[in-house]
DNA sequence: ACCTGAACACCGTTCAAGT
DNA sequence: ACCTGAACACCGTTCAAGT
């Protein structure tokens, strides 16, 4: 059913690319080293040649799903939109594919894979004069909360898809629609963040001005 | 090894009691319905007559970390301390139990267990005069980085525990200690998601200002 | 009402040995 | 360098049968 059960050698990244398209395809829970050896067409021992052990393989699967973090920078008009445009591409790369916000979630916790938030806002908060230390604050509750809010989403989408709720059904079509009640809700708690960094870099600009005053008043 | 292996018949308040104290003792990979049945001196298949399955008595457990949340309400002098109270008090839930960050997220994304921050922040909110609405998605904002930021301190903290870290060491005693630079580091975020609220709840204000004085105007 | 015994259908990982 | 074959030490869950 699945291609590539021919005799070539597998790569590291043909294990990892199978490995995606299996999650897209079964889900996290049936993502197991023997299905994938098994759609490899390989022996399940076959694979830690390749990677050391399950989690290092997830991990590698991990950073393929956030590969297109890579293509937003923080490079807006401001903070804020620096915050809405990095969290709301997380989570398009987390709900571009099957359970990955739980994929992704475990990954990041076990410190297998870096932040993609912390750089780029890191990166704006250069352009922008706001010192480090409040970027960094700003990545983890941005991340946290992306990875939180999505993975709370996504486990819903499956429990869906096997057909467990009442009435309202699969709200239809895997994919998320652009207008579902989810973004709206996503959209305004990732605002509120964005306008906590705004109020935390505003005071921290206060304290600066008072003490070149305080500085300016002592030596004159 | 583990106290009541006697003859005297189970309920289901035992099951999620001993899987607490399982769940302390060894961490969640090794909890575990067979570990568990033996900690009870029962049989696997005994705790299903308890417990449809693993998950659910996996939201038993959630529950009983969570509990002291009631202690907490958001009866502080303003929403800025509510979100404060309520998220430094469900971290140091979370903190309380081995694993337990990792534990309760998949409850909560599962829908297993219900919001301990939604209800206390509404309480809240309807004191001061803030709609619902807002409330909520603070709640969401709270909720998810609480989880994820602890989720991802526990899970650096079992890591340690397993002595994988080069230099710095452990860092001592499991029991994490008050001036830890994660406490600071949490703090400050939870500050920032506290006042983007206080920023969404003026510019609520503004615009029902605002179509107040135009109601006015075009009536007088 | 609560539990046993035995089975079913799986897991991740290791390791000697092959090519 | 890359993989096979076979094993080890586990899982969660079901279900007839016992008391």
């Amino acid at each position: 059913m699945v291609a590539s059960v021919n005799s070539r050698r597998r790569s590291r990244d043909d294990v990892a690319g199978m490995a995606l398209h299996l999650l897209d395809e079964y889900g996290l829970p049936d993502l197991t080293m023997r299905h994938l050896a098994t759609a490899l067409g390989v022996q399940p021992s076959a694979l830690y040649w390749h990677f050391p052990n399950k989690q290092a393989l997830l991990a590698a699967v991990s950073e393929r799903i956030l590969a297109p973090m890579a293509e937003v920078s923080g490079d807006g008009t401001s903070m804020h939109d620096a915050v809405r445009a990095v969290g709301t591409r997380m989570r398009e790369c987390l709900l571009a594919h099957r359970d990955a916000s739980e994929l992704v979630s475990s990954s990041l916790a076990l410190g297998l894979v870096s932040s993609p938030v912390r750089p780029r806002l890191l990166a704006a908060a250069r352009l922008h004069g706001v010192p480090d230390a409040l970027a960094e604050v700003a990545a983890e509750a941005v991340m946290h909360f992306v990875v939180g809010f999505t993975f709370h989403e996504q486990q819903r989408l499956a429990a869906d898809q096997l057909g467990l709720l009442p009435e309202t059904a699969a709200s239809n079509l895997g994919e998320a629609r652009a207008g579902s009640p989810a973004d709206a809700d996503f959209a305004e708690a990732l605002t509120m963040i964005a306008h906590g960094l705004e109020v935390s870099i505003a005071q921290h600009r206060d304290v600066q001005k008072t003490r070149r005053d305080e500085l300016s008043r002592t030596a004159g």
